[in-house]
DNA sequence: TATGGTAGAGAACGAACGTTCTGCTGTCAA
DNA sequence: TTGACAGCAGAACGTTCGTTCTCTACCATA
């Protein structure tokens, strides 16, 4: 079953091997060393071969030169891959064995770091919308929303996050959870930025 | 109001810029370049200059350097700051104004890339445990899970995810949704590997 | 007017780096 | 049994890198 393999460079294992370790070194150092700091890494006493098998990974699209010659990772060097049909949190169906699209990670957050912030959720009166106590909201700043949007709403100079809606041309906030009730502003409402994203950490 | 602000070198407008600059850089480039890259990155002419400004930001805990003198980032690099009484997703409640840790996106996924897969959720079998359809499964490999863990199994060789049980001294897999029954397998069970984190994205 | 700190410029130098080239194994098919 | 190729080792070399050191322009303060 090889649903879940991580992608490798076609047609040599022994590469695959060594985009591994790369891999490795890299989630723990953040960065691409030397060849001769690769000859350690990759257990190899020569650095034209380390130079050989970069190339190798470079032609394979893991990692690229920048205009000034140094080695970086790509968006594929970081991909984890998708199965297609994917988990079926129902009953259990069949899942076919083509490899789909590749999730990159920091696709949703680092694209503009300067807009982004994290904030942790507490309380769960979004917890019909599956946001818990405890999860990291993905909000981007920006102070425009439509209805709909889950919003981060500044009240009474506090922070909330809930619904954008509409009632009777003035804009509310509706949490999801029955047991709260609506927002329904006096004056303008102040928007600090909309939710795009959420990640839950569970304990190991 | 600044509870949102990104995390600075104290004392220091100028240093600020430049790790703004930096990060910028590193965000695009996934690397620090050579002093004289990062003359060109910052502006200035001076190599020596760049090195200072390096060291003070290393010094305020921004970038670190390997055993070989390579520059690279630290977790305080990648942080966004964190509100630390945070959204609240009940009544709004105060804010208190001092930072507190920083959460850092790839603290989760990129430690163990080698056993770490992302998986799509179809369907609503785990919804009470907040887990939608279409969210992003993080799953790490291992056949070994407690029970009470949401795992992802493999059941008449498909995949599956649910909380795993266990019933009159057999492993049993539970739905979160009353609405879907629970799975009593025949023979032994297969983990895949455990729900580590959870990421949903909302569309833009 | 003198002083001291901040923010850089620029040269010099040895060490480290990437590149290229040649050579050496083991393996496997012809 | 030969030869071809994959998988390295190791030396040589010119370039680049990081480091150190000296010097300067520009404030602000005393």
């Amino acid at each position: 079953m090889t649903v879940f393999d991580t992608p490798t460079p076609e047609s040599n294992p022994k590469d695959a091997e060594y985009l591994a370790k790369l891999q490795d070194y890299y989630a723990e150092w953040k960065s691409i060393p030397s060849y001769a700091s690769l000859c350690e890494v990759f257990g190899i006493a020569s650095k034209s071969w380390v130079k050989a098998i970069l190339d190798r990974l470079g032609k394979a699209g893991f990692i690229e030169r920048t205009p000034d010659g140094m080695w970086i990772p790509t968006r594929q060097f970081f991909a984890r891959p998708f199965a297609e049909s994917s988990v079926q949190a129902g009953m259990p169906v069949s899942v076919t064995a083509t490899q789909g699209d590749y999730f990159v990670i920091d696709e949703m957050l680092i694209d503009t770091p300067s807009l982004t912030t994290m904030i942790p959720v507490k309380g769960d009166s979004m917890i019909d919308a599956g946001i818990h106590d405890g999860d990291i909201a993905v909000v981007e700043k920006r102070n425009l929303a439509n209805v709909g949007d889950i919003v981060v709403a500044i009240v009474d100079n506090d922070f909330t996050l809930k619904t954008l809606g509409k009632e009777g041309g003035k804009f509310i906030l509706r949490p999801a959870n029955s047991a709260y009730p609506v927002i329904r502003p006096h004056g303008s409402l102040e928007i600090f930025g909309v939710l795009v994203g959420l990640i839950r950490k569970y304990r190991k």
